[in-house]
DNA sequence: TCAATCCGTATC
DNA sequence: ATACGGATTGAC
């Protein structure tokens, strides 16, 4: 047992030193540079800013800016990563050495260190919570493995990747720039059954040509899936790499090596590939920025978008934020002249758009119609499907259930609203007098602002109409079943009746012959603010994937005609409804117009808050809310020219609280949903 | 008078 | 979070 003795050994050692206070060995510095700024991943507020930590003399050739490090921080092992290694601390005491370095891969870039500095101050939140978003977790034996040089295509001759933007009002302008190392920023309405990965594909494909890499992030995996397909259609497969969050640890890594090691220039993904350390980053696009799939759940909450905004800010790079519709963020990029509109000629768009009907409830001619076999189907939209079917397959769109709808007006349908602050309006549990969701305010003698009705009512969630109804109604038809669980990618061009909810709608290869929007009024009736924008991108992208109207492709929705989304809809113009919404924005001083943040926590902790909040001036507060389980709510706002001031208080307050080691309370910055 | 405990502050 | 220091309290 020698080696137990020595241990001992060392330890009577150790004692001894401690006793009679002789300092313990001093590490040798490493020769140059000798000093690492380290970001910590800590959780507390108050901590989040670099410490300053001694690399010693073996570390020295392994410890480089964006490597991971294990540091000594208050008496306990923790990671950090390397932000920078420097000659002179400006700490006055004694630095640590850093206790291990963890591996020498250096994963944290400066330029997404910077992003993620960014992001952190922008939403409120700490740098370590944004890297943890940002680098997946080490996997050694992925590190290990050597990935070799590769090379993508790049003879794909300029002009067909113009060719592919021709359909839009200076889209192969903005191809060339890119290929000639330029930035443009643009917000793209696309082409409606036009092949919009394809053209993503081509932008990064002409950035590539300059040299450049790309970051194209996509609501959902399936589509990172399909633009992947179209990247390697055009470049080959060596160009890109595809990052989703449901790689699994190994291929993650993998993949986000295979960037950070300068394999892969152009990056498609979802939403934490935003972060990705794409090597001298030329573009960055988002498709369908106003998918709520690309707000981050975790904190500090950050959405793709915007993310990717900083980004183009911070490493001067180009920027598309496409979709078929338009999000008021979007909108607002346009209208503040910060990105051009990019979008088809209007008869371009009328073209290539199925054509729109609405069928009202009136309609319901069928309804004791038994012969049918079925219930509360209007004779148009029977019609519709009947015909469609003997062309190709039909999608039927289900709103999701579930929710809990916002009250409206009994007369017109349209969502009630505060008259205050604009907040959806509920009735809460006891059916007590409605009061505002966000500010609180009871509501007495409510009118329409729309119709002047004075009534209010919980819309009623409509009937379940199930894809055995459908088989009823049209016999002989198969029909394909799409949502929750059991999501369908795509259907064959076959006559069938596609039911889907939500966000499960399969493609078909050359469109569906028709679609059906049944219950409208449940999604352009969904409470919160976004409503409008988020049916309008619902059913633009339904539209997407039928036919033109030249082909005979035709959408039925079932609702209020007088409906100004589906208004819009049927002239298929988001920009249009966006720029409205914007409008209405600016006027009730909401998102994108002003920065507005929540405050979630107990009651009491909420009460704090208001008490303690050092806001900017103008600032102001909505609320408290009670929102349950002893936990109440604030919505502080401000003008977007102070957004970085609230911003900032909100940071101070999170810190302060942190160190007084009070109560947590959830900061939200820009929410997706005000609840 | 000394130790046990509480509170506040720094953490490199 | 810990860890540490200074102040405070309590028992002899």
């Amino acid at each position: 047992m020698a080696e137990q003795s020595s241990t001992q050994g060392q330890l009577a050692l150790l004692r001894s030193r401690v006793r009679r206070g002789t300092p313990k060995p001093v590490a040798v510095a490493a020769p140059e540079l000798p000093i690492a700024r380290v970001a910590v991943d800590l959780p507390l507020a108050h901590l989040d800013r670099p410490f300053d930590y001694l690399v010693t003399e073996p570390m020295h050739q392994q410890v480089a800016p964006g490597c991971r490090v294990k540091v000594r921080f208050a008496g306990r092992d923790v990671d950090g990563f390397v932000l920078d290694r420097v000659a002179d601390t400006e700490h006055p005491g004694r630095l640590s050495p850093l206790r291990r370095v963890v591996s020498a891969e250096p994963v944290l870039t400066p330029e997404v260190a910077a992003v993620a500095r960014l992001v952190a101050d922008r939403y409120a939140g700490s740098l370590a919570d944004v890297l943890r978003l940002a680098v997946p977790p080490r996997h050694a034996r992925v590190e290990a493995e050597d990935s070799k040089p590769t090379q993508a295509r790049l003879d794909v001759p300029l002009e067909h990747l113009m060719g592919r933007w021709s359909a839009e009002v200076g889209g192969a302008a903005m191809v060339a720039r890119l290929a000639d190392r330029q930035g443009p920023r643009a917000v793209w309405q696309a082409l409606p059954g036009a092949d919009w990965e394809g053209q993503l594909a081509a932008a990064a494909a002409a950035t590539l040509r300059s040299g450049r890499g790309s970051i194209l992030c996509v609501p959902s995996s399936r589509d990172a899936t399909r633009l992947g397909a179209a990247v390697t259609a055009l470049l080959g497969g060596d160009a890109h790499i595809v990052l989703t969050a449901d790689l699994g640890p190994a291929s993650r890594y993998r993949a986000f090596l295979a960037a950070s090691r300068g394999r892969a220039q152009i990056v498609v993904g979802t939403r934490a590939a935003a972060f990705a350390p794409v090597r001298r980053l030329g573009l960055v696009a988002v498709w369908d920025d106003g998918d709520d799939l690309h707000a981050e759940p975790r904190a500090p909450y950050p959405h793709a978008r915007e993310v990717l905004l900083l980004r183009a800010f911070q490493e001067q790079t180009a920027a598309l934020i496409g979709g078929h519709g338009r999000s008021v963020e979007g909108q607002a990029l346009v209208e503040s002249g910060w990105a051009v509109s990019l979008a088809p000629p209007r008869s371009r768009l009328r073209e290539s758009a199925p054509q729109i009907h609405v069928a009202g409830e009136s309609d319901r001619e069928l309804e004791r119609d038994s012969s049918v076999g079925t219930a509360r189907m209007p004779r148009r939209v029977f019609e519709v499907v009947r015909d469609a079917l003997v062309t190709g397959p039909v999608l039927v769109h289900v709103p999701r259930y579930g929710y809990q709808p916002a009250l409206a007006c009994s007369r017109c349908r349209q969502p009630a609203r505060c008259v205050r602050c604009i907040g959806p309006l509920g009735r809460p549990r006891g059916g007590a007098a409605p009061s505002c969701r966000w500010c609180g305010a009871v509501v007495e003698g409510w009118s329409c602002q729309h119709c002047r009705g004075v009534e209010l009512r919980a819309p009623v969630v409509g009937s379940l109409r199930t894809a055995e109804e459908w088989g009823r109604a049209f016999p002989q038809t198969t029909v394909v079943s799409s949502g929750g669980d059991h999501v369908v990618d795509e259907v064959p061009d076959k006559p069938a009746v596609v039911v889907a909810t939500p966000g499960a709608e399969p493609h078909a290869d050359s469109g569906y012959a028709a679609a059906v929007l049944l219950d409208t009024w449940l999604t352009s009736g969904l409470p919160g603010l976004r409503a409008s924008e988020e049916a309008m991108r619902r059913w633009v992208n339904i539209g997407a994937l039928v036919r033109s109207a030249g082909e005979g492709g035709r959408v039925v929705a079932v609702g209020d005609p007088a409906d100004p989304v589906l208004q819009a809809l049927v002239r298929w113009d988001p920009v249009g409804l966006a720029t409205r919404e914007l409008v209405g924005r600016e006027s009730a001083r909401l998102t994108p117009a002003a920065r507005l943040a929540t405050v979630t926590g107990p009651a009491d902790s909420v009460a704090e808050v208001m008490a303690a909040l050092d806001l900017p001036r103008q600032a102001e507060v909505l609320g408290p809310v009670e929102i349950g389980d002893g936990r109440a709510r604030i919505v502080v706002r401000t003008g977007r020219e102070r957004g970085a001031g609230l911003s900032r208080a909100l940071q101070h307050l999170q810190a302060a609280r942190s160190a007084r080691k009070l109560p947590p309370v959830r900061v939200q910055v820009d929410p997706a949903d005000l609840g």
